[in-house]
DNA sequence: TTCATCTTTGACCGGTTGGTCAGCATCACG
DNA sequence: CGTGATGCTGACCAACCGGTCAAAGATGAA
C-alpha cells in the first residue's frame, strides 16, 4: 500500500520521508522544479526511484511538501518583530536574523527564489494572502515608528523588501559574491553584516531629517 | 548549409537570429535553461523547431548567445560611474540607472538571476575575470571617496552588492512584490526609487560619523 | 513460527525533448 | 530567366523522464 498522503505511522516512514525531503531540497534548490529529476533526487537520497514514489504520490507532491514547510520558516524572523520594542533593536535584529537565515539555510533561500523567479505558480495564492497580511501588519508597526520620528520616513513595505533583497542576495547569488570577492576571500557574511548594520543604522539616526548631533 | 556559427551574412539571417534570440529570452527567463524547450521558443518565435536549429547549432548555443550579450549590457551602469564626479550624484545615479534597467529589462534580469541561482555553470569564468575586475576598479573609487570622508565607510564591494540586490529584486521578485502590494497598487517603481534614494542618500550625509548639522 | 502488513525494486510504458536528415521552396544575382 | 546558394520543413530517432506494477523481501505482533 502506498504511504503517500497519510501521516507517517512507522519509524521507517518518518526517516525515509525526511531523507527524501532533504535530498529534494538539495536538488530542487540547485536545479529548479523542472530542472530536477526524480532520478537525481533518488540518487542523493540513496533510494530507488519507485521507492520515492512509494512515499510521495508524485514529483509535484515532494515539491509541494517542501514549500509547505518553507514559507512559514521563512517568515519567522519577520513575525518576531516586536511592536513594543525599540525601533533600532527591532529593525537591526530583523536584519541580523534574516542574514543568519541566508547563511544557514541557503538551499531554502534558493528554492524560494527559484519558485518566485518562475512566477510562483505553486505559491502564488499564499503570497497574496498569508504573506501579504503579515507584511501589512508589520508595515503598520514601522509606519507608527516613522510617525513618532524614531525612523526615517520611507515606504514601510519597500523597507521590508529592502531587507529581503539585501539578505537573500547572499544566499541566492552566493556564486557571484564569491567570484567577485575572489577565491582567497573568506566568509563574506561578517562584512555583509557590518555593511547592513551601517546602511540600516543610518535610517534610525536623526530620523525626520532634523535632530542630528547631541 | 547551416547558418549556425558564422556571422550573419544575409538580411534573413540577421532578422531570424534576432527573432529567435527575442523568443529565447522570453522563454529562458521565465523557465530557466532546463525548463525551457525548443518547441516553446519556436512557437514564440513563430518558426519551426528545425528552423531554429538551422540558425543555432543547439539549445545551448542559443542560450550562450543570449548570455554573451547580456553581461556587457548588464554592467554598463556600473561602468558609467565617474571617478571624477560627485559621490552623491554618482552613487545615486548608479542606483537610478540600475533600477531603470530592472524596470525596462526584467527578462534580462531574470535570465541572469536564473543562471546565477543554478551556480552559473555557463557564466562562472566570466564572473571571476571580467566582472571581478570591473567591480574591483569601481570599488577602489568608492574606497577613495570614503577616505576623503565623502561617503560613509562600508565595505565598497558589499556596497555594490547592495545596489545589485536592491534594484534587481524588483525585476526578479516582481511577482512577490506585486502580490504583497496588492492588485490595486500601481507601479511599484516610483516608491522603490524614493526608498532607495533615502537609504543610499543617508550614506552620504555626514560621512565619517561626525560632521552632522550645518 | 506464522502471517498480515509494510517496504523495496527491476522491468516496463507512454510521452516529451533535443537533435538529424533528405528533400522541397525560395531568394538573389548574373 | 536560369541557377546555385540559402532557407525551410515533415518525418523520424534515441535518450530521458515521470510514473506504474507485479512480485519479492523485510518487519513485527500474536
Amino acid at each position: 500500500m502506498s504511504a503517500g498522503s497519510t501521516r507517517p505511522r512507522t519509524r521507517i516512514q518518518r526517516e525515509n520521508r525526511q531523507t527524501i525531503l532533504d535530498a529534494a531540497l538539495e536538488v530542487f534548490s540547485a536545479q529548479g522544479f523542472r530542472g530536477a529529476t526524480l532520478d537525481q533526487i533518488a540518487e542523493v537520497a540513496g533510494l530507488s526511484k519507485p521507492n520515492l514514489l512509494y512515499y510521495f504520490a508524485s514529483k509535484e507532491a515532494i515539491y509541494a511538501a517542501l514549500l509547505e514547510t518553507l514559507l512559514d520558516t521563512w517568515l519567522d524572523p519577520l513575525r518576531a518583530i516586536d511592536p513594543a520594542g525599540d525601533p533600532r533593536a527591532e529593525l537591526l535584529g530583523y536584519v541580523r536574523r534574516k542574514l543568519e537565515m541566508s547563511r544557514e539555510m541557503p538551499r531554502e533561500s534558493r528554492l524560494f527564489a527559484n519558485e518566485i523567479l518562475q512566477g510562483a505558480p505553486r505559491l502564488g495564492s499564499l503570497l497574496a494572502t498569508d504573506l501579504r497580511a503579515l507584511v501589512e501588519e508589520k508595515a503598520a508597526v514601522l509606519a507608527r515608528w516613522m510617525d513618532e520620528g524614531r525612523l526615517a520616513r520611507v515606504h514601510p513595505v519597500h523597507l521590508i523588501f529592502a531587507v529581503w533583497a539585501l539578505t537573500q542576495h547572499y544566499a541566492d547569488f552566493e556564486v557571484q559574491v564569491r567570484a567577485v570577492l575572489g577565491p582567497e576571500a573568506g566568509d563574506p557574511f561578517p562584512a555583509a553584516q557590518q555593511m547592513l548594520e551601517t546602511l540600516f543604522g543610518r535610517l534610525l539616526e536623526g530620523a525626520g531629517g532634523g535632530q542630528s548631533g547631541p
